[in-house]
RNA sequence: GGCGCCGUAGCCAAGUGGACUAAGGCGGGGGCCUGCAAAGCCCCUAUUCGUGGGUUCGAAUCCCACCGGCGCCUCCA
């Protein structure tokens, strides 16, 4: 079955093909490096990131790009608050950006451009505009005339003659012919930004509007049109319009064909905002003991257009799923035997269900929520199995379950997760707990329960939990 | 004022006209297993889908009204 999106421009759900065969080009709108990004903005990246994932699983060839925004109004007033320049802001909000990237998970993309390294591109756009007839000088700046472009606002189902003329405060500088037109190249004086942010242009110095890096960003390495845009609802207007706008209007040709838009994460209820004080950061949450794993889980866990609500005791349950994946896989590779004359299993039925169910949800733009629902289903019934085969399964059996785990989790990561987080026990409290262990087999040998149990505690008090299986006891860390 | 979304069990969350006698996760209750636990499995936990009307042979799914919550409307993922 074919990929089905649900398009922002016709505000359906399409069939997607890519314009080239077996290939995905893909601009998924990066986070704005003036402070470190929180888990709503890890929400719409993770949904990329699932995108991506799935459509790899398919068997397309991805090329994605994500842009890191370092020239903005944010990251200026953050550099020029610091007295520093925007690279010395940026930089070390970029290594956080990555370093939370991997912590949750996400694959890399292609590319990772920055807006202040296009500059000489964003410059000729604008050029372009101008020669065209769609953008208009004024005072060193200069602006788009959405007058001269009929379809603006398609997007966002704008009807221009309701747009607000222009916002109260700000902008009185801007002498903009009309108050809906938007900035392309801000020029003139501009005190309040220092020179942090100045470049040379035909109109004198300044520096790029917000929208134009991601017109040139994405028509640079994608061309145009590309297949998918992305980003969160907010960015449909007016960035996304813009964007739109500016490669249209300059090119004549469409810009992208797919627009995807992720609904916000809500925290306890209340939209996550950075100015309230109201959000959680990767950081926030490793530091309260959570792991990544459950934050992935949580964040991926309902369908990317509708919103998400996170909360800690959402994060508790999602640890738990996880949990219960992780067992799962533990019991099918110690399970998994050599022995001939084992009988036969209903695994490899049980995963090529689950498979089949897992890809027609995802199919359908990507209904991750159902998604689960089909892995779990086969959790549930391979550990049905593995109960009733007395946890010995012909290898081949183990591994067709195993192998649907590890393919339903290339697109959902968080088996991989939890794999890296498991933690490396020291020899000498390993080799403290075989001792405690053999010690306390051998009283329950003796039916001397009273000591078996008070081992037990023991090996409690140090984390370690104690599970009594047939073919002996086993241990592991308290999660 | 304009555009749009949502309201499903204690919590999270699929399903959006008929196979729904409403997935799945977490939690809770009971049972099996166990020396006891843990893990796992089984059963139960929404005769019902915000409320009230309507359309239809048939509605959680469509229409209307109302109640409640949310988003965007010029630099928020």
């Amino acid at each position: 079955m074919a990929v089905r999106l649900y398009n922002t421009l016709s505000r359906r759900v399409e069939d997607f093909q890519p314009l080239k065969q077996g290939r995905v080009t893909m601009y998924t709108c990066g986070p704005t490096v003036y402070d470190t990004a929180h888990v709503g903005n890890f929400r719409t990246f993770l949904f990329e990131d699932i995108l991506r994932r799935f459509l790899r699983w398919k068997g397309y060839e991805v090329v994605q790009v994500r842009n890191l925004t370092d020239v903005d109004d944010r990251t200026i007033h953050a550099a020029v608050a610091k007295g520093v320049s925007l690279r010395e802001l940026t930089d070390p909000f970029i290594d956080a950006f990555f370093s939370d990237h991997d912590r949750l998970g996400l694959e890399r993309a292609e590319h990772y451009p920055r807006a202040t390294d296009y500059v000489p591109q964003m410059v000729k756009l604008v050029e372009q505009l101008v020669e065209r007839g769609l953008a208009y000088e004024a005072d060193g700046s200069v602006y788009f005339d959405i007058s001269e472009f009929p379809s603006y606002g398609e997007l966002a189902q704008l009807d221009r003659a309701s747009l607000r003329e222009g916002r109260e405060t700000g902008d009185a500088a801007y002498d903009r012919e009309d108050a809906r037109d938007f900035v392309l190249w801000k020029g003139g004086e501009r005190p309040e930004e220092g020179d942090v942010a100045t470049w040379d242009s035909p109109w004198g110095s300044g520096r790029p509007g917000w929208h134009l890096e991601c017109s040139v960003m994405a028509t640079e390495h994608l061309g145009q049109p590309f297949d998918i845009h992305s980003g969160g609802v907010d960015l449909i207007f007016p960035h996304h319009t813009n964007e739109i706008a500016q490669a249209e209007g300059a090119t004549g040709e469409p810009f992208a064909r797919f627009w995807l838009h992720a609904k916000h994460a809500l925290l306890d209820g209340r939209k996550m905002s950075k100015s309230e004080n109201h959000y959680y950061t990767v950081d926030d949450l490793v530091g309260k003991g959570y792991r990544a794993s459950a934050i992935r889980r949580l964040l991926i866990s309902g369908h990317y257009r509708a919103e998400l609500n996170f909360t800690l005791a959402g994060l508790d349950d999602a640890a738990r799923s996880v949990e219960r994946l992780v067992e799962l896989r533990r019991r099918l590779t110690a399970s998994r035997s050599d022995q001939p004359g084992l009988p036969p299993t209903r695994l490899p039925e049980l995963a090529a269900r689950a498979l089949e169910a897992f890809e027609a949800a995802l199919d359908d733009d990507l209904n991750i929520a159902e998604g689960w629902g089909a892995l779990f289903v086969l959790v549930r019934e391979a550990n049905g199995e593995l109960d009733g085969a007395g946890e010995r399964v012909p290898a081949a059996d183990a591994d067709t379950a195993l192998d649907a785990l590890a393919s339903i989790d290339s697109v959902f990561g968080v088996l991989a997760l939890a794999e890296r987080e498991e933690v490396a026990v020291p020899e000498a409290l390993r080799a403290w707990i075989e001792d405690r262990l053999a010690e306390r087999a051998m009283a329950r040998t003796e039916r001397d329960y009273a000591r078996a149990d008070a081992i037990r505690g023991e090996l409690a008090e140090r984390g370690i939990e104690v599970e009594d299986t047939p073919s002996g006891s086993r241990w592991r860390l308290a999660r």
